[in-house]
DNA sequence: TGGATGACCTTAA
DNA sequence: ATTAAGGCCATCC
């Protein structure tokens, strides 16, 4: 394991309830701008052996780049049930979720 | 148009 | 067989 994927584990791991962050900007803390698609493998690949909410991380967009009709409803239960609002297509308020590790 | 973003695919050990 | 690491270009607003 190198120190980015760590990084990526330890930022994802660190988002709190109710909270969500993007790929790209995890790519960023982590130290990696372009290593948006290596945070995607971390989470689709090693979610459940590092214990990652997933469900917490979404695109930059503020919306679900999973399937609604299969995981993608399943991350939106996951985060109606932290109190995030979420639109009929997977849109959220990313403006109030985002979550800044950096600046907080 | 242009620029940021991405829930994958491939190779190696 | 499984786990881990790495990247670039099409797509959407």
């Amino acid at each position: 394991m190198n120190e980015f994927s760590n990084e990526c584990i330890k930022i994802i791991s660190s988002i709190p309830k109710g909270k969500v962050m993007s790929y790209g900007q995890i790519a960023i803390l982590a130290g990696s701008p372009r290593g948006a698609r290596q945070v995607v493998r971390l989470l689709h690949s090693s979610s459940d052996k590092y214990r990652l909410p997933w469900h917490r991380v979404i695109n930059g967009q503020g919306k679900i780049s999973l399937d609604l009709h299969s995981d993608g409803e399943l991350q939106v239960q996951l985060l109606e049930s932290e109190g995030i609002e979420i639109g009929l297509i997977g849109k959220i308020d990313i403006n109030k979720y985002r979550w800044n590790p950096d600046c907080q």
